[in-house]
DNA sequence: CAAAATAATTGTAATATTGCGATTAAACGA
DNA sequence: TCGTTTAATCGCAATATTACAATTATTTTG
């Protein structure tokens, strides 16, 4: 199928594997590490960072934007990339329901 | 392709991706949760609770104790599954160093 | 204006993921 | 022991993801 029932769960579950999809990919958590790191940067940069072609890095950069997570704005003949950051606190929080989940003492195996 | 190309990438960012394609599907999280909540439970439960086939959830639950995130355990003709709290503090530890790098000021484009 | 630089888009191939029916294996109960 | 329950595994179909060459669109520069 390769299709997820989507219908079968919770709008919490769902915002949270949705994000955590972004992050599936070794590439899109470089990209997004890079971002922190020079606060912005062009397309070109990234594919230079990056070991993956022009092509490649461009589609991921459209994952990380259609989510909200990076905003991309014209800068000439390049196109200058950076962290949402209301959408990154937005993002952590959500994250944070999930992760910091109460690790109940008689937690473990039966 | 469909095929990642891990070699070139850090240890610290495909072990980043790592966790968050395990949390990529709403049904391991739901599964994650329904085990938090209850401590513990057999397969069947969660597929009763889930309404996901028994051999998709076997599935699904085979891949997080892949990563070490829950452990099994037989209890006569069921699975005891649970969450496997050192994995789980391990791997909040690794999604923090990601989650929680700086918001800069000057992060907003261009 | 023509050539160069930059990045998006298109198309395609390879591989991965999701889901489930059918089957199998193991443990339990009458 | 035989049927039942429980869950893993196998095999398959449908869809998604990843990667990139080729192309396109836009802007800059000479």
């Amino acid at each position: 199928m390769g299709l997820a029932k989507v219908e079968l769960f919770t709008e919490d579950q769902n915002a949270i594997s949705t994000f955590a999809k972004a992050f599936g990919h070794p590439a899109r958590v470089a990209i997004l590490q890079h971002l922190f790191k020079l606060n912005a940067c062009a397309c070109g940069d990234l594919v230079n960072e990056i070991g993956l072609a022009q092509p490649t890095i461009s589609q991921h950069l459209k994952e990380l934007k259609n989510l909200g997570l990076i905003k991309g704005n014209v800068e000439g003949a390049s196109v200058c990339y950076c962290i949402n950051p209301e959408k990154w606190v937005q993002m952590k929080a959500v994250m944070a329901t999930f992760l910091n989940q109460d690790l109940n003492d008689n937690a473990n195996c039966c």
